[in-house]
DNA sequence: ATAAACCCTGTAGTCGACTACAGGGTCAAG
DNA sequence: CTTGACCCTGTAGTCGACTACAGGGTTTAT
């Protein structure tokens, strides 16, 4: 159950050896030791590591944020402020994301609820003449 | 008030003259002819076309969708039906996009909560403790 | 007439997270 | 002792939407 070849990881965790090979590139991980002919070897460890990554990924964290998540986890006396700190900055992001998206969504919805569809032509599409026309931008007196 | 060559006309939409050049590689605009020179001219049209570019893009449209949307419009005596059916996918890719962002900002969140900050370190940290455990993913027998 | 400002094409770089070679060396099975 | 599966490094390609040159030619203002 030990001295993992980069395939065999791979593998258990169902990541390619490109992609093992790059998260070492970035910093995330290293393989234990190497062989003689320098083949990477990994303990079982690096399991954990991956799927550390890989859940901290589907939380939205960019490999950079991953990588200041995992050095902080390997400095375990230290404050948990900053992991606090990412956290919301990260829920904070989301946020504004969801918000632009939303926008997006009210916007293409209240277009598409007008749309004619099969019963008009693209000349009467209120999509299209949404699209064609000037955003009413009325605010701000234009001085200057 | 005519005869816009590139520059004129970037600077009036507030785009890069590369940009232009890149949208005409795109196919989504062309000028209307060239002087003797070689030189892009634009008509007025010209303006128009990419103000419904960037509204597209700010309704989540890609490149590609505002291509197929302006050939749409291009073409008035067409059926909306296309418009209202891209209309429709992108709305429903937003929907998909907001979930997803949704539920990481809720699993962030409750994490969030329980990290005790300046007050415990990282060992303590239920944040990082969640991305080191196992995610419960305990739905379905496993059979096979 | 000359310099500045503009235009052209074509190619390459950016970001993020991979993915895919090319051109080798190594190791286990038959 | 050879075949095939594995491993190595290093470099380049992918996607989308630009952005930045390099190495020219043209136009405009002085």
């Amino acid at each position: 159950m030990e001295n993992l070849t980069i395939g065999k990881l791979a593998r258990q965790v169902d990541l390619g050896v490109e992609t093992l090979r790059y998260y070492e590139r970035r910093g995330l991980i290293e393989p234990q030791s190497r062989t003689d002919s320098g083949y990477r070897l990994y303990s079982e460890d690096a399991r954990e590591r991956l799927q550390f990554i890989r859940r901290a990924q589907v939380l939205g964290f960019s490999l950079d944020e991953v990588a200041e998540l995992l050095s902080l986890s390997d400095r375990p006396e230290q404050s948990a402020a900053e992991v606090k700190r990412l956290t919301r900055a990260k829920i904070a992001d989301i946020e504004t994301r969801i918000l632009d998206l939303e926008r997006m969504k009210s916007a293409l919805s209240a277009l598409e609820e007008q749309c004619p569809g099969h019963a008009g032509t693209t000349a009467e599409c209120p999509i299209l003449s949404a699209l064609n026309q000037q955003a009413p931008e009325p605010v701000n007196g234009d001085i200057a």
